[in-house]
RNA sequence: CGGGAUGUAGCGCAGCCUGGUUAGCGCACCUGACUGGGGGUCAGGGGGUCGCCGGUUCGAAUCCGGCCAUCCCGACCA
């Protein structure tokens, strides 16, 4: 930010002075197309979305930021329960010994576990675990808890916070202590237990598009992407506006894996003793910044209507004794609309309009409605998009229903932007040369046939940075050979470089 | 964790190289007035242990060392 002119001559021109202060506010935020990284990092802060602690990669989320984090956790958490799961609580600790038990578990999360060597001025005899993630405590629980069949399926999410001891971290997209849902269940079969993972991720998947408007892949992960201790791990996967991939949620099928680690069995309709199946899955605040990276642009925030804190925000316009005149009139509209059942905000603030303008599109709000004298005497308000930036008059009659029709439009079309714009960026080859070549730079997503070695995936990402997300279940089996080596394709992988 | 950069008021910066009154500027903020349909004008005002700790010096924002945090580029992850 320059600042603007220092001058405090009245010779220029007021238009060109209003140019002046319009590029001096556009520098405020870094263009997203000029570094999207920057521009992300202005966005978080300008719009007051979180901010930075004292501890290194420990984010305080602030109200505004907080809002959209409970918009999504509760469209969330009324899924979750709806298919028949139950909300609960466990501790952060973990005794150290418990982490240990499943021996993949561990080694895929020691190098990022906090622990806890001193309480109440002693070292402990055994240190704690600060959770990465819950997967230990909850089997030690459900190892209690499960004796016979009548006993499964257990079905327990929980809403918490874990810690893990990232070496980069980055505002909502990684941090060292982050906010999620983590669902934990056992069950009597294999089968069960596969269902039940892929029913979450189908509710993910269904949670991103329909709340968050964001598009997504959902699909199986390679060996050495799953979860430490998972027997296999599915993911749903979006595209940011940079052309990088983010994983937007994963659910795991434990198999027996951890079953076996914590003694969790139960006796069976056929009187055998057996191990539980298990799944776990989550969802983060990661999804705030997925939010941002798919939908913001050059001014700021853009956001969905359904997780939009303010769905409509009222800017009263007008002169002198506005307050007597205009004030009332948009009160009224403002308990209206709030009756209709739409988030709406009014900013009575002492500031001129076009400030108002800029700092609201900033903040993302779907609709500004603009009402002034001219208005009041047509009876109509002036209805501005966010989205489109269209400026249309809307009679007062009836202004509820004509803005709730226009919310799920703007929900609709944001969705059909990030739609276009994933499938304008993902791109199908089986020549590796054309694979690389298409990898130079941000293109998204690659689509390519894979022989499924764990060598040619870890040459491919040494050679072009790209990772396969995942493995669409809905993908076609290709017949051909592997993107890389001479060996038949087994799998249509989607490749990208991600967060 | 390696390589690079940065840290001075809420934000953006100057001052540092060449140590020396009371640390400065723009925006933002406060008070008042005029204004008000895209970031307005005038007048007056408040706010800073110069990231933290230590060293050198008669004297440190400035020189030296350590630490912390942030950003960028790589290796690891939601």
């Amino acid at each position: 930010y320059t600042g603007r002119s220092t001058s405090s001559t009245n010779t220029m021109a007021k238009q060109e002075k209003a140019q002046q202060a319009k590029d001096a506010f556009v520098t405020e935020i870094t263009a997203r197309s000029q570094d999207f990284s920057q521009w992300y990092l202005d966005v978080v802060r300008k719009a007051e979305l979180a901010d930075y602690s004292p501890v290194k990669g420990c984010m305080v989320i602030r109200p505004y930021g907080y809002a959209i984090w409970e918009l999504i956790q509760k469209a969330l958490d009324a899924r979750i329960k709806a298919t028949g799961h139950v909300n609960a609580y466990f501790p952060l600790f973990i005794p150290n010994s418990l982490l240990t038990k499943e021996a993949e578990h561990v080694e895929g999360f020691a190098p990022q576990v906090a622990y806890v060597t001193h309480g109440g001025g002693e070292e402990l005899e055994e240190k704690l675990v600060v959770r990465p993630t819950s997967e230990a405590i909850i089997g030690t629980m459900y190892a209690k808890w499960i004796q016979g069949w009548r006993d499964l399926p257990i079905l327990i999410n929980q809403w918490a916070n874990v810690v893990r001891w990232e070496k980069v971290t980055r505002p909502f997209l990684r941090t060292t202590e982050f906010l999620w849902q983590e669902g934990h269940t056992a069950h009597e079969t294999e089968a069960e237990a596969e269902d039940e993972t892929l029913e979450i991720l189908h509710l993910y998947k269904d949670v991103l598009e329909t709340e968050m408007a964001v598009p997504v892949v959902e699909g199986r992960k390679s060996e050495s992407e799953k979860f430490a201790g998972a027997l296999r791990t599915y993911s749903i996967e979006a595209l940011m506006g940079d052309g990088r991939a983010l994983q937007a949620g994963t659910s795991h099928n434990l198999g027996q894996n951890f079953a076996k680690a914590f003694d969790i069995t139960f006796q069976a309709r056929d009187r055998s003793v057996q191990h539980v199946w298990g799944t776990s899955w989550g969802m983060t605040t990661r999804l705030v910044g997925a939010a941002i990276m798919v939908h913001g642009d050059d001014s700021g925030l853009v956001l969905p209507p359904r997780i939009a804190p303010y769905q409509v925000v009222i800017v009263p316009i007008g002169r002198d004794n506005w307050r007597d005149t205009v004030l009332p009139r948009a009160l009224e509209i403002q308990r209206e609309l709030a009756g209709a059942g739409i988030r709406v905000t009014l900013d009575e603030r002492d500031e001129r309009p076009g400030w108002k303008f800029s700092e609201w599109e900033m903040r993302g709000v779907p609709l500004r409605v603009e009402i002034g004298p001219k208005d009041i005497e047509k009876s109509a308000v002036l209805v501005a998009r966010r989205d489109t930036r269209e400026k249309h008059s809307v009679p007062m009659e009836g202004l509820p229903s004509r803005l709730l029709q226009l919310l799920d439009d703007v929900q609709t079309s944001l969705f059909a932007r990030a739609t276009q714009f994933r499938d304008e960026h993902t791109h199908r080859t089986s020549d590796y040369a054309e694979f690389k070549q298409i990898m130079e730079g941000r293109p998204g997503f690659v689509i390519a046939p894979w022989c499924g070695s764990a060598e040619c995936e870890a040459q491919i990402k040494a050679e072009t940075q790209a990772t396969i997300r995942n493995m669409p279940m809905s993908g076609s089996t290709p017949s051909g050979k592997c993107i890389r080596c001479d060996n038949p394709a087994r799998y249509e992988a989607w490749f990208a470089k991600a967060y």
